[in-house]
DNA sequence: GCCAACCTACCGGGCGGTCGGTAGACTGGC
DNA sequence: GCCAGTCTACCGACCGCCCGGTAGGTTGGC
């Protein structure tokens, strides 16, 4: 999105001695943008190089393999959605506000560019066991801050009866939803967007009042 | 799930001298399963010859290739979709009943069995562009079904100022994610999971009263 | 002259798919 | 009651292709 995106041979040198950073965040950011439209599996590592203007063997001086590739953009997603999504909403005290960070940040995120986060949870069977566990066990904890905002947000009696995993779970695939059909130069925009999701997703674990409708269909 | 999952040779007989249509069946299901597990471009004929007990060329006696065997799973839930789902809703008069219809049968669907209706969603980009473009458009179908109800609410006052088609695509991106997340020896129960999703799946759309907070008020 | 940053050429292997064949149950003619 | 022919339901061997990955250069700026 920002840039060298598919520059020839940009030649960019660095006097460090050591790899150019930017060329290998460029790398990253191109290989996530193809496995995000393909999917891991059917993006080949040629798919890459030549996104990059590299061939096979010139791509391979910056990565280490395929998989090492995967689990080096799935952690960056990580990464980001720990120091743009978790952290704030952990500086949040009221639960019912730290909620509200969760859901508009992450929506935020993947409106601005969805690839490494879609990725993230879409391509997981790709990875290493090593690898998957690592990228497993920080999913659960994001999973679980949520489902303890919600268990708090029942400890202050604004949530009755709502089972805080089932919660977390519905409004986390509320939000990565939005990847699969939010387009950034569609008819809405990302604003809107992020303001009804969250919207949503307070009005769908708040009671207001106490009406709980009991029966369902059949 | 029911029979035939594995068995070596039931040489069952057809007097038709047509090709034996539960073996057929058998092969999908399993196929289906497969697909689901690893994915669709991680699977190899060899896996699913292997499921069901014959070599990769006697798979080939009983389909035509590896995205027609896709396009026929596909088929099969989005038939299952508008058999299960959409029908039983259609007849439904009141939009919020209806609502209520769509969003536990679904889910109910995918407690039950999640393979065929989670690849329909997840492995788009291996079909033939013909093939995609049918199940795309019976996708949206679906989605404007659950828009039009929501503006169906609106149009009685039980919704304010929620976009409809945001509204559809979070509602769906909630029953879908179910999937990923509940297993059925699991600590939850079916019932539990549909009731609590179509609970939340109602709040999220509904006001009860007229308080719209753009401000976090209390 | 050194080293980062590439390249050409190649490898083993697995893939989707095909080919020719065949075991064995069934069918009709006599 | 037999047997030639036909059919379904498979199998072993194979094909061409492309995959991830590598060995061993070459080039150009410092």
């Amino acid at each position: 999105m920002t840039a060298l995106d598919s520059a020839p041979h940009p030649t960019g040198r660095t006097a460090t001695g050591e790899t150019d950073p930017d060329r290998r965040a460029g790398i990253y950011r191109n290989a996530a943008r193809i496995f995000h439209r393909k999917g891991y599996h059917a993006t080949s590592i040629n798919d890459i190089a030549a996104a990059v203007g590299l061939t096979k063997a010139g791509l391979y001086y910056y990565i280490k393999g395929k998989q090492d590739l995967l689990f080096a953009i799935m952690s960056f997603a990580m990464d980001q959605l720990d120091a743009q999504v978790i952290e704030p909403a952990r500086r949040e005290q009221d639960p019912q506000a730290r909620l509200e960070t969760i859901v508009s940040r992450h929506a935020r995120l993947i409106t601005q560019d969805s690839s490494a986060l879609t990725i993230l949870v879409n391509e997981l069977e790709g990875l290493l066991p090593d690898d998957r566990a690592d990228i497993i066990g920080r999913q659960r904890d994001y999973v679980e801050f949520i489902a303890d905002t919600l268990a708090a947000l029942r400890d202050e009696g604004k949530v009755l009866g709502l089972d805080p995993t089932i919660g977390a779970f519905s409004l986390v695939g509320m939000i990565l939803w939005i990847s699969r059909w939010y387009r950034a130069d569609g008819r809405l925009d990302a604003d809107e967007v992020v303001a009804e999701v969250t919207r949503m997703a307070v009005a769908a674990v708040l009671n207001r009042n106490a009406e709980q409708a009991e029966d369902p269909d059949e």
